[in-house]
DNA sequence: CTTCCGATTTAGAATTATTCTAAATCGGCC
DNA sequence: GGCCGATTTAGAATAATTCTAAATCGGAAG
């Protein structure tokens, strides 16, 4: 845990709105010291690599990060682009809905959605 | 449908294996005529505006293409690197196992799955 | 405290998948 | 055959990310 790391972790803490790169850089160099974008993704990438925080891919849109622990989805709501993380419901495993061949290990899944939110009201 | 959305069709068809635009390129140049790679990209994304394919995204790879018209998901060997399509079980939605925000409409949903399946014998 | 050294940071260049531009070509229709 | 909107094309442009190589950091050792 360098200081940058842990700057760009507090950022991602602060904010728990699913940023990229370079929003993360953009919102560093506001509040605190003059960090560059390759350190910002060098950190990213070692957060990630450390489990702290998740790269999450929208098609090919730039990668957005995010700092919430658990296992869950994003879906994005197509009207505000806000990207809302989804939790499973109790005791679900999507593979079990899945025609996986036998034997096969999963060690990574990501799930995306895009969709509607009724208006807040 | 011209000459050129048709050719890049028959090469998806013919080699259903989730190649890249460069891929489908390079195929196009070997078995017949000159077509241009920005012609690959408007073809692809012209056939996949019609729904005759679909895009499919692995983090930040370039993207690959599907010709696969059913409702599936995609598991990439990671010994191999070949990518399957992966069906869901019968009568079965993804979306029943998310605690999905009340009136959320799903309007696209991907999932990829990274893992390792058990050597062929 | 000073020196040392591997790890990290940094600015800027490079990479690369994809998109854009603007001119050439196509193909159906009169 | 000529017209015209759509498509194709070659090449330039774009943009997220990675790479490079030099500067800096920070803890350990002396
Ligand atoms: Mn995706
Ligand atoms: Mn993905
Ligand atoms: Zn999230
Ligand atoms: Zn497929």
């Amino acid at each position: 845990m360098t200081k940058q790391r842990r700057e760009v972790y507090t950022v991602l803490m602060k904010n728990r709105d699913h940023p990229t790169a370079n929003d993360v850089f953009r919102r560093l160099q506001r509040e605190m010291s003059a960090i560059s974008l390759a350190t910002v993704y060098n950190c990213l990438d070692a957060l990630a690599e450390h489990g702290l925080i998740n790269q999450v891919n929208f098609d090919r849109e730039p990668s957005r990060f995010c700092v919430n622990p658990a296992p869950h989805v994003h879906f994005r709501d197509a009207r505000t682009g806000v990207i809302h993380d989804i939790n499973f419901k109790e005791g679900c495993q999507i593979t079990d809905l899945l025609e996986l061949p036998d034997g096969a290990e999963v060690s990574e899944l990501e799930l995306t959605i895009s969709g509607d939110l009724p208006a807040q009201t």
